[in-house]
DNA sequence: TCTGGGGTCCTAGGACCC
DNA sequence: TCTGGGGTCCTAGGACCC
């Protein structure tokens, strides 16, 4: 008999999940985290209270105050969640050394090598899934499978808080709607709506092709052995204003700020970035991005500025609108160089020394001038740093 | 009704080289 | 004057996920 070795698990409604249980007086209420009623931002999650009104995640939060005007809205506390969610992936991997983390909340156990743990696979995804439950002190849903998509799809079956075994997979795909697939999403569905496709079968039978690719990922096998932990390929921050902004020394402040966070993430993670990324999202909604490899890998928060000048500017003249978000990010991120320009270290080093500096003292310890809007003080090209006393004494 | 922030992966076209 | 084909690298943009 064929045995299920993919268990997928999914923590409920987590993030309001987890301020119910702060806060006991908002459990059954519709519940909305991601911000304040007012505020421009969506739903990151809705409680099932909150659901029953239409609410959903990735929702404005506008729309959301208007379908459910007497829920309670929060904005997220996100050092929060991940500490609760290290501590559920710390429980999965008490069971299996297989684990693979698909996000703050969910994640897939490899159950087929630890299935003598039990008397039955089924019996032990209950106990890994218990065990999860206890130690979070959430509700989690959890699916069995004999490959990825399976599991996560036996985990959308038992939301919420249950637990479903998929006996027959290929079946359940082909009556399914292809929306319901992930990797199909509302573009894909669309195209395949007009080829006449809606179903898992139909598309099995007029494109088989098709249909290999999109299982090609999700669907062959289980969990592969030896499968390498998939290092970060990039970081980024960004920002949507409060309102839609045209004032230039704050653009550049903000975007200051934003790159002088991830130059302290670079060095946190040791890493040096080969390229770096700007984007702006103007007033109409229209986004634009422009990149660009670095003349030489760095983490160095001065020679990443020198190269994020010249794209914001050129990304300023493609629309004369006032801008709603600016963002900035680094990507093909490696670990060492193998020639170090000797002209980059002193910039090296001096982002180091304040990296080290805001480690012990908080990230607002020092700042770069610019980003505390005193570019009048400072030549454009050159970035100073400025140190807040204030903050270092207490 | 207005649309976050953090990611991954893929495709297409142009530049450049042989 | 007309000019192939293949490979690689780079950038822009988009689909998708939580």
């Amino acid at each position: 008999m064929k045995i299920p070795a993919v268990l997928h698990l999914d923590i409920d409604a987590f993030f309001a999940a987890v301020e119910e249980t702060l806060d006991p007086s908002l459990r059954g209420r519709p519940l909305i985290v991601g911000g304040l009623a007012h505020e421009r931002g969506v739903v990151c999650t809705a409680s099932y209270a909150a659901r029953r009104f239409g609410v959903h995640s990735g929702m404005a939060l506008r729309t959301a105050a208007k379908k459910c005007p007497q829920a309670v809205f929060r904005r997220g506390r996100f050092h929060l969640y991940s500490r609760i969610s290290r501590q559920f992936f710390a429980c999965l991997r008490r069971f299996s050394p297989r684990v693979e983390e698909m996000s703050v909340d969910e994640a897939y156990v490899d159950v087929g090598g630890s299935r003598y743990l039990c008397a039955s696979v089924y019996e032990l995804a209950a106990r890994i899934k218990a065990a999860a439950e206890r130690e979070t002190g959430l509700k989690i849903s959890a699916g069995l499978g004999f490959t990825r998509l399976g599991a996560k799809l036996a985990c959308e079956a038992a939301k919420p808080g249950g637990l479903f075994w998929l006996h027959d997979e290929e079946e359940f795909i082909a009556q399914l709607t292809l929306d319901k697939i992930p990797g199909v999403g509302p573009q894909t569905y669309f195209v395949l709506q007009g080829l006449g496709v809606r179903r898992g079968r139909e598309l099995k039978g007029k494109y088989p092709a098709m249909w290999r690719k999109i299982f090609a990922g999700l669907g062959s096998g289980g969990m592969e052995r030896g499968r390498p932990e998939p290092a970060s390929r990039s970081f980024s921050r960004e920002t949507t204003f409060p309102e839609d902004i045209r004032d230039q020394g704050l653009l550049y402040s903000h975007l200051a700020y934003l790159l002088d966070r991830l130059a302290v993430h670079l060095l946190g993670e040791k890493l040096f970035a080969g390229r770096v990324e700007v984007k702006v999202r103007f007033s109409d909604f229209s986004t634009f991005c422009q990149r660009a490899a670095l003349p030489f890998p760095t983490y160095s928060y001065f020679h990443l500025w020198q190269s994020v000048l010249p794209l914001l500017r050129s990304l300023l003249v493609k629309k004369d609108l006032p801008l709603r978000l600016v963002g900035v990010k680094v990507e093909d991120l490696q670990a060492g160089r193998d020639i170090l320009p000797f002209f980059s270290l002193r910039d090296e080093k001096m982002t180091a020394g304040i990296g080290s500096v805001k480690a012990r003292f908080g990230f607002s310890s020092l700042r770069s001038a610019r980003s505390l809007l005193l570019e009048d003080l400072y030549p454009i090209e050159r970035e100073g740093m400025v140190l807040k006393t204030a903050s270092l004494t207490k």
